[in-house]
DNA sequence: TCCCAAGAGCGTCATGCACT
DNA sequence: AGTGCATGACGCTCTTGGGA
């Protein structure tokens, strides 16, 4: 079910001409034409721009999916319980997804798997009462075939499996490339998904990065200054470092050292440049 | 205003993998 | 072996921005 199907009497007419087989082609110039094959279609049909995209998360309508429902069991010969279709009422509202909708309508004509993303506890209980056949999740783990779970002995999923059986090649490749069209989507928006995390992360660290770095020679300027100063603790090290060294006849730190004092040196220098600078702005 | 290239999104096909 | 899913590849359409 394309995610931007944008109201339920959208769902009503996809699930039908899904199980049928139809295809809408009166109606090219309208904005959900894309639900059609474009290749099969002769004028063009407009693409659906990111604003598009936006109508699909739209709130549900409560009546409109009561409808859907409705529709979905005419089509397919189900009947549902009261209590099975208040069950997909609450599902559809709590997650507020008109496509999720849709997928549940789906499911309930027809026995084919269910996106992932309705996996829950109410999801199950959907399942429990037979109001689906199959659970979301790695797609070995359900009957994603049309064949029944538990007792088998429902008339609903006898109905089902007959429904299922009854299937030609050209309805089964229509389903097919239904549940592949989804599919392709959900991949494209994993895709999507992950550079963009990426690049949030690629952003994050080279921040820390920069932030390090000047933390880091602060640090640097801060203790070749301080080991500038008699009677610093920095001073006393050094100094202490050096005897060492020259005990040791050990060059290396005293090379540290001396850079710390050259560093000292142009730290205080470039202060000074600095005060004459400020000096002579402010004269000016 | 028209034209064109680049980019984005989509549907479909092919393929590999996992599972039954 | 059969089936379904995930994903890369391909071609198509549409949008957008820039240049003539």
């Amino acid at each position: 079910m394309p995610a931007d199907v944008h109201n339920l009497a959208e769902v009503e007419r996809y699930v039908k001409e899904e199980t049928t087989g139809s295809k809408r082609d009166a109606d090219s110039d309208s904005e959900h034409d894309h639900l059609t094959h474009r290749k099969a279609s002769a004028p063009p049909s407009p693409s659906v721009s990111p604003s598009d995209e936006n109508h699909a998360t739209s709130p549900l309508n409560g009546a409109a999916l009561n409808a859907a429902l409705t529709s979905a069991q005419n089509t397919s010969g189900l009947v549902l319980t009261a209590e099975q279709q208040q069950q997909i009422l609450q599902y559809a509202q709590a997650n507020g997804q008109q496509d999720l909708a849709a997928s549940l309508a789906n499911a309930m004509v027809s026995p084919i798997s269910v996106p992932g993303n309705l996996s829950s506890t109410l999801l199950q209980s959907l399942q429990a009462a037979n109001v689906i056949t199959s659970l979301p999740g790695p797609p070995h783990l359900s009957n994603m075939d049309g064949q029944v779970n538990g007792d088998g002995d429902s008339e609903h999923q006898r109905k089902r499996a007959n429904n299922s059986r009854a299937l030609t090649d050209d309805e089964r490749r229509q389903r097919r490339l239904l549940r592949n069209r989804m599919a392709a989507k959900e991949c494209r928006k994993k895709k999507k998904n992950y550079v963009q995390g990426m690049e949030e992360k690629i952003a994050r660290l080279e921040e820390e990065n920069l932030r390090l770095r000047k933390e880091m020679e602060e640090a640097n300027a801060k203790l070749a200054l301080d080991s500038m100063q008699e009677g610093s603790e920095s001073y006393r090290l050094m100094k202490e470092v050096e005897e060492l060294n020259a005990k040791l006849g050990h060059p290396g730190l005293q090379f540290i050292h001396n850079v710390g004092q050259q560093l000292g040196e142009l730290a205080q220098s470039q202060a000074a440049e600095n005060r004459s600078s400020d000096a002579n702005t402010a004269s000016t």
